[in-house]
DNA sequence: CGGTATCCCGGCCGATACTG
DNA sequence: CAGTATCGGCCGGGATACCG
């Protein structure tokens, strides 16, 4: 074991591999609340607060930890203003706005298909409860 | 603000809404490894033991609690060929497929982004050493 | 080969309370 | 308003061993 991943020299293309820096992104993405929020800045500048009554059963802690998440990757900046009550906005960057389009891909994908997800899994629970009901 | 179609009932289009749909397929494919196996069967359909070969660091207990969970929401089809010894493939369905594609964009944005986000967190890592904090 | 079964630890994440 | 602090549960998931 060591501390600390060693990229090296690899820009990592293999998202197969541990040690690809494609695989730390994609570690990065493969979040509920990563998504979410990249997706409800997409279209808008958000306060922290719009932010948690936008995302549905996010709490202040995990909302304030994605948000740290996605600056230190430069996907999203954090606008202070110094005014009374505080007053802080969470924009996409150039490369959040980037990779924001992608993600609504994926939630246009999940919203038609989502009927059809629906029906596979109530087949497989049919069929993983038959056994114990009838059998004609 | 959505689009005009706030259905706002538990079929829902909106995925900031816990109770939609839409949100528990964001949940599966929330996660690394369901990314991962959809990618790698993209291109071709593959045994068990291929999969954990060509997914480093995966486990067989992960590998086929991934695979079922796939299975079940109709993204991948288990093939089983009654042999000795066992020869088992898996497969994208359409609907997989579909979301396959989707998803190998993410990857090309990942690969070819990983440069600047490894930057990013670089800064960020100096930042936080440094906290000579000034604003522009 | 293609899985299951089991143990178990770390850390993710929710809940709550508190501060500037 | 925009966060931090703290505690704790639960479960994701790693390691290992074992079956058909």
């Amino acid at each position: 074991m060591y501390s600390g991943r060693d990229f090296g020299d690899s820009f990592g293309y293999d998202a197969f591999k541990r040690t690809c820096m494609s695989h730390t992104v994609l570690e990065v993405l493969a979040s509920k609340w990563v998504y979410l929020v990249v997706c409800a800045l997409r279209t808008a500048t958000l306060r922290h607060g719009e932010l948690a009554r936008k995302i549905e059963g996010i709490t202040p802690k995990m909302l304030t930890q994605t948000l740290r998440e996605l600056e230190r990757d430069g996907l999203v900046t954090r606008k202070i203003y110094p005014v009374i009550p505080p007053k802080v906005e969470y924009e996409l960057t150039d490369l959040g706005r980037n990779l924001a389009a992608l993600l609504d891909q994926i939630r246009t994908w999940s919203e038609q298909n989502a009927p059809h997800i629906r029906e596979a899994r109530a087949r497989a629970q049919m069929g993983a409860g038959e056994m114990a009901e009838f059998q004609s």
